[in-house]
DNA sequence: CTACTAACGGAACCAGAGACCCGTTAATGA
DNA sequence: TCATTAACGGGTCTCTGGTTCCGTTAGTAG
């Protein structure tokens, strides 16, 4: 009587390292292919070949589950191209995500996981840390162009990551329209086109 | 046996209509307040002050209500406003759309419409079919610039429409950020300063 | 290696979402 | 207005997520 804390907590190793880890490969798949609602603890269960008495104590909601599997996802990170122009270095960026939006299994994954955030607040709150922290990754080639002289001083570097993005999300979730090269490159043309022009400088009120 | 149809379709007078109002209404509120997961159809019919079994026979599934409320909001447009410059009108755009997402009672509402147009290709192609229509009313500002000369012939309109909201909708759905004036006031100024540049036309290729 | 107990897992249990039946109400056309 | 029957709605049944109980397995400290 002296744990207080979740279970998982006290004995993390061998078995319960490998329950959580087969559940949220189960969790990914179940998302992947029903995704988010229509997606029970017990299928995972059984997915994973767990009891489905684990589950609910570990995670209880599905809620809960997906948080814990965008950590999961959070931890492990894609490492950025550089290619010397912000351009070139957006477009990389903005294909990297064109290509994990169209994915047929990534896509329907990334949909689920946000569909799912919408309903919870600390669901929510594990996808807005997993997009900071990609963001954060790629935040520095527009620092560099910054240094470079290609976009203003001031210019802040993670609105100009999420510019690109923005558009492809939109086509994915709202729009629905086709999210091809073309829409990838597009976008990252329009951040840095806006960067430029000094549209993503913070303090422009100040300045004059 | 000569209707064939669905229900609702041969007699669509007083009452299945007045059903149908109360019971889209009270949709609009279940998903405002428990989001699209926690939705029972029974808790609908309970608000709308209907026959449970109503609702499970016009609609039957979640899905296939949440896509009649979008067909139903589509019918009723918000017109625009004019401000005879480009970046005028997509500010006031901009602002409309950063206002009807912060609204506490709208913004979970499409968030919640969005989570479910995620896992069901009818209530997806609703979606759709409603942002289509709210692009297209706002395209002729785009056109008008044209014609005036602000930016270049062959700018694809839809685009330059979609490339405002994109943002706003990224910051609701994806980073949750702030969502205020000065992030609507970016958008805007963002695409048009894409739009000027040529970003947004779309036969760039067969031009050199 | 052994003791301790955290964590797992099978099985029985419970509640509520969704399906069904059939009598009632009211839209529609003549 | 009246006849026809589309559409509604209360009540009941079923089936499946989700919870609880308790015995079993296996991390961890000594």
């Amino acid at each position: 009587m002296a744990d207080g804390g979740e279970p998982g907590t006290v004995r993390p190793g061998g078995r319960t390292a490998r329950v959580r880890e087969a559940v949220l490969r189960a969790a990914e798949d179940a998302l992947t292919e029903q995704g988010f609602s229509g997606l029970d603890l017990a299928d995972i269960a059984r997915r994973a070949d767990v009891g489905k008495t684990t589950v609910y104590r570990r995670w209880g909601t599905v809620a809960a589950l997906v948080a814990d599997l965008l950590q999961d996802m959070a931890e492990q990170s894609a490492p950025r191209t550089e290619t010397g122009s912000l351009l070139g270095d957006l477009t990389a960026n903005a294909l990297l995500v064109q290509r994990t939006l169209t994915d047929p299994r990534q896509g329907p994954l990334f949909k689920a996981l946000i569909a799912a955030a919408t309903g919870d607040a600390r669901t929510a709150a594990a996808l807005h840390r997993f997009y900071d922290i990609r963001v954060r990754e790629w935040a520095p080639c527009v620092r560099q162009a910054v240094e470079r002289g290609e976009v203003p001083q001031g210019t802040d570097a993670h609105e100009v990551v999420r510019a690109v993005s923005a558009p492809l999300y939109y086509h994915l979730l709202i729009s629905g329209d086709r999210l091809d090269e073309t829409t990838a490159a597009r976008a990252a043309e329009a951040a840095v086109t806006a960067a430029r022009a000094g549209v993503y400088v913070t303090d422009r009120g100040t300045k004059a």
